[in-house]
RNA sequence: GUGUCCGUAGCUCAGCUGGAUAGAGCAACGGCCUUCUAAGCCGUGGGUCGGGGGUUCGAAUCCCUUCGGGCACACCA
């Protein structure tokens, strides 16, 4: 289905074309003066110097055009030049039935379907997620799902910080308190133990007690890069104790992530671009695009038109080993081999652009992507707290994301409580739910690129823009929905009909924007589009709903008509919060 | 220093491919529940869109400049 104002604009440009002027100047868009009219045009002021005329006397004669056609309820020119609009009520109850006939509630891209990978989450193993985490988990797993509901072919990877001198880290840790597990006798033959020696608590707690010791004691570093050699050179023990630590700390990590209803397709990591590093490199150095440089590896990505200096590109340390760039490479070339993707979007902390501008340019010289794969970087501002500093506990520390979730839905659960005469377990039950939309929505309503401020008692609030109100609104619906259902009533027969009131229109409006703001959040990756729409919506229904007796409607087929809305502002709010990651409970 | 992003109501934020009187929410104050969930709705007050200049019939929006702040600038990720 067209967008409703791409229609408005095709009719618009058929009467100026009648009128006699170019159609281009039929640019239809809402009106920012809602007490004159719906919609407007102001193509007549624009096309005024092309055509020597007054505005005001172009827009009378595209007026007078636009009064034989059906589409709009009253046209008026006004000066200077303004075009003032209002659509008729059948026009629109049709473009509605239209949605309502859509799987897919009239959403077409803009653009053609391709193939996407989206690396988000950056979680490293054997380390607990920290409210830091919390961005680019909510914005990369709405974005995966705004592009699939936009039918791209969408592949999440984890790429999980699994590799390297943390690790190595990890597993001195492990051996300094039991060093007579069977991974470090190098005279073990036999098979390796399934369970892993520590748990995941142990390992948030092993990782950094044995990163601080490193920083102190230079021979305890010396061991630690000794055991990352080891794991990486293949030395079975370490592989073997590396399985089993990734084993332990992936479950953990699938477990906190499954709470915000984040899921990824691939979880691959570092570690798994290891064995063809030697051969990238290799490959960059025959093709006279990796260089030495200061004793280092590089490939200059420095171009003619930067107002900047771009610092190379390293690819190896001067000591010869890897490091994020060589990974982030090896992981393009492999994508490439493995998926083909038409666009890699990256949705990490917006400190690392020029690191990126970078990588990608590498990327690119190296020829590793084609020329026509797309790759994005999304980067989130910094999450603040309600100092306007970065987000730290009450005693300074940073906070667990499992802690902020357990917390959120501790507060939350109380508030129901005393809210509502629920059960004990239904209580918890919608408290977990509500929770998630606070936070959620509290994160996703600001635009991913700016920093903002992580306020928890304003997101978790009933009142407002936020997710709770949005929840409010579709179980307030839901409620209604299943009164008439229970009354008898079939809600698979009802039809929308035209708008009785100012009240009904201005819902209609509003639903009939969907398709424009589901296509703008997925060309711009921007899922605060569809908070900002859910919004509108919901304020547009909650004052609809105030105006208009349903259930007590009278004049049955009326009634049905008002169901019909109802069915659609629902599957409307559920679809985009399910686009945002979170869900709304039948009641609360 | 170079680059980059930001500065909109007391607070938190929209609006930024230029359009008419700059919008929400919170906070403050005042109304509306025997009627579909009042976690709602209605109303009042609150602004030189950081300052200055320019382009334009028209600028929060585009350009320049200035002030203030964040961030980044090769062997970390």
């Amino acid at each position: 289905m067209k967008k409703l104002l791409d229609l408005l604009t095709e009719e618009m440009g058929k009467a100026f074309e009648s009128a006699g002027y170019e159609a281009e100047l039929g640019k239809v868009t809402v009106s920012n003066r809602p007490d004159l009219c719906e919609y407007q045009c102001n193509g007549a002021m624009a096309g005024a110097k092309k055509y020597h005329k007054a505005p005001i006397m172009i827009a009378g004669e595209v007026a007078d055009v636009l009064k034989t056609m059906p589409v709009f309820s009253s046209v008026e020119a006004v000066a200077p030049g303004f075009l003032n609009l209002k659509l008729s009520e059948d026009y629109l109850a049709e473009y509605l039935r239209g949605m309502r006939a859509d799987k897919k509630y009239g959403f077409e891209l803009s653009r053609a379907n391709e193939k996407v990978v989206i690396d988000y989450g950056g979680a490293n193993v054997a380390k607990a997620l920290h409210v830091g985490h919390i961005r680019s988990a909510n914005i990369g797993e709405s974005i995966k799902r705004i592009l699939r509901f936009a039918g791209d072919e969408v592949i999440g990877d984890a790429h999980l910080g699994d590799w390297g001198l943390q690790m190595g880290l990890v597993i001195c840790g492990i051996k300094e308190r039991q060093p007579d597990l069977v991974y470090f006798d190098d005279s073990y033959t036999g098979d390796y133990p399934e369970e892993c020696p520590v748990t995941i608590r142990e390992l948030e707690e092993i990782y950094p007690a044995s990163s601080a010791k490193s920083k102190e004691d230079p021979e305890y570093k010396a061991k630690a890069m000794e055991a990352t050699k080891k794991l990486q050179d293949g030395v079975r023990g370490y592989r073997a104790l590396w399985k089993n630590i990734m084993k332990v700390s992936i479950g953990d990590l699938k477990k906190n992530y499954a709470s915000l209803n984040v899921d990824f397709d691939l979880w691959n990591g570092e570690s798994s671009v290891h064995d063809r590093i030697p051969g990238m490199v290799d490959y960059m150095k025959k093709g006279g695009w990796a260089v030495i440089s200061e004793g280092a590896l590089v490939v200059e990505v420095a171009e003619e038109t930067d107002t900047k200096k771009v610092p190379p590109c390293m690819v190896l340390k001067s000591d010869g080993a890897s490091l994020y760039n060589t990974t982030d490479l090896a992981t393009i070339q492999e994508r490439m081999e493995d998926i083909k993707p038409d666009r890699i979007v990256y949705v990490v902390d917006k400190r690392q652009e020029l690191y990126f501008e970078q990588v990608f340019r590498a990327a690119r010289k190296t020829k590793l992507v084609t020329e026509d794969t797309k790759l994005n970087f999304l980067g989130f501002g910094t999450m603040n707290g309600a100092d306007g500093k970065p987000f730290k506990t009450r005693d300074g520390g940073v906070m667990r994301l499992e802690n902020l979730i357990n917390d959120t839905k501790a507060e939350m659960f109380e508030k129901i409580k005393e809210g509502r005469p629920v059960s004990e377990e239904e209580a918890r039950s919608i408290a977990d739910i509500v929770a998630i939309s606070a936070l959620k929505y509290g994160d996703l309503s600001n635009q991913a690129s700016k920093d903002y401020v992580f306020d928890i008692d304003r997101f978790t609030s009933f009142e407002g823009d936020t997710g709770p109100y949005i929840l409010y609104t579709i179980v307030r619906i839901k409620s209604i929905l299943a009164k008439y259902a229970e009354a008898g009533g079939d809600l698979s027969v009802v039809t929308i009909g035209k708008a009785c009131n100012e009240f009904e229109k201005a819902l209609h409006m509003e639903i009939a924007q969907f398709s424009a703001t589901m296509d703008s959040a997925a060309i711009e990756l921007a899922p605060h589009k569809i908070c900002g729409y859910i919004y509108d919506v919901a304020n547009a229904f909650n004052k609809f709903y105030h105006e208009t007796q349903i259930l007590g409607e009278s004049d049955e087929s009326r009634k049905q008509n008002l169901i019909a809305l109802l069915i659609l502002v629902r599957d409307i709010l559920e679809t985009s919060i399910n686009l945002l990651g979170f869900e709304a409970p039948e009641r609360m």
